[in-house]
DNA sequence: CTATAAACCTGCTGGC
DNA sequence: TGCCAGCAGGTTTATA
C-alpha cells in the first residue's frame, strides 16, 4: 500500500523519534528482505551505526546513517516499520528487527514478503534511485514540468502516472484520486491532454498527497504508522476501490476498469474519455 | 518505446 | 457455515 503519502509521514515520524539513535544490532527473520547481500553482511555493516537523518525519495525511504552509509526501506504492498518500547512484544509476520542502544525496537513487518531493506554508500544513492522521476512535492514540480513529460508519453494517462520513472510516488490510490479530482479518465492518452487538463492534474496530484500526508496516510489493508495507528485519510478518497458507490460530485456509480493490469476507479460522467 | 503477462508471497473477501 | 476463486497499496523480468 505504501505510497509517497504514507512514506513520507512515517519519514516524519521517523526523524522525530530516532534521529541520533544508534542501531546496536539488526536480526533477520526472513532473509528475503536484505537486497543487495546477505543478511549477515547486512547485520554486520548496520551494527554500531548512528541514524543521521531520514529521507525519502519517491516509496523509498532512507536512513541516513554515519560513515556515509545510507539503509534504504521500500515497503512494497504490506511493508510496515513500526517503533515499539523495550519489552514490547514482537509482531505478527516481522521480517527484520533493528535494535537500538536505548532498547527500543525498529520492526519491519511485511505479510507478503516483497518489500525490501538494503544498505548502500551515500555516494552510490543517486546511481540507486536514478530512475524515479521528479518528487511531485519538490517547489521544481511545476505544471509546466509536468505538461512536458505527459508531452512525451504515448501510453494512457493512468499507466504513465504509475510509471516511477515519470513521477516518483504516485500509485493505484493516489493515481485514481488524482485523475478523479482532475476530471481526467484514466484511458485518455497521456499526450493528449489539453493544458487546462495538465493544470488541473497537477493541482490534483499535489493535493490528494500533501491530504494523504496530512492525515497520516490511506489505511485500506495493513499500511499502519510508526506507532502502529491506522491512516486516517480512507475518508477523503473519493474514487478508489469505490466501484458502485455515488460520485461525490454527481452521483453515477463510481466504475472500475483493469489498465495495465491494474484496477482504476473513476466517475464515468465526471471523467468523460 | 509501448503493451501485456507472469512472477514474487500471503491474507482477506465475496459469492455460491 | 465452509470452500474457493479472485483480488490486493509494488516492482521486475520476459515476451511480443
Amino acid at each position: 500500500m505504501p505510497e509517497l503519502a504514507e512514506v513520507e509521514y512515517v519519514a516524519r515520524q521517523l526523524r522525530e523519534s530516532v534521529v541520533g539513535a544508534v542501531i546496536d544490532r539488526a536480526e533477520i527473520a526472513w532473509p528475503g528482505t536484505i537486497a543487495g547481500m546477505s543478511p549477515a553482511i547486512f547485520t554486520t555493516i548496520v551494527a554500531g551505526a548512528t541514524i543521521e537523518g531520514v529521507e525519502r525519495r519517491g516509496k523509498v525511504l532512507l536512513m541516513l546513517l554515519d560513515l556515509d552509509r545510507v539503509l534504504l526501506v521500500h515497503r512494497r504492498m504490506t511493508g510496515n516499520l513500526t517503533l515499539v518500547a523495550p519489552g514490547t512484544p514482537d509482531e505478527p509476520y516481522l521480517r527484520a528487527t533493528l535494535w537500538l542502544t536505548d532498547g527500543r525496537r525498529i520492526l519491519y513487518t511485511d505479510p507478503r514478503k516483497f518489500g525490501r531493506l538494503t544498505l548502500a554508500p551515500r555516494d552510490h544513492l543517486a546511481n540507486l534511485l536514478a530512475d524515479l522521476g521528479p518528487e511531485p512535492l519538490a517547489p521544481d514540480f511545476t505544471a509546466a514540468r509536468l505538461a512536458a513529460i505527459l508531452a512525451t508519453k504515448r501510453g494512457v494517462i493512468k499507466t504513465v502516472l504509475l510509471n516511477q520513472s515519470v513521477i516518483a510516488g504516485l500509485g493505484n490510490i493516489y493515481a485514481d484520486e488524482a485523475l478523479y479530482a482532475a476530471r481526467i479518465h484514466p484511458l485518455r492518452p497521456a499526450d493528449s491532454l489539453a493544458p487546462a487538463e495538465v493544470k488541473r492534474l497537477h493541482a490534483a496530484i499535489i493535493g490528494v498527497l500533501t491530504t494523504g500526508i496530512e492525515h497520516g496516510g490511506t489505511t485500506i489493508g495493513r499500511h499502519r504508522d510508526l506507532y502502529g495507528d491506522a491512516g486516517a485519510n480512507l475518508s477523503h478518497i473519493r474514487a478508489y476501490r469505490r466501484t458502485g458507490l455515488p460520485c461525490d460530485r454527481c452521483g453515477t456509480p463510481i466504475a472500475r476498469l483493469v489498465i495495465g493490469q491494474r484496477s482504476a476507479h473513476f466517475c464515468p460522467t465526471c471523467q468523460k474519455l
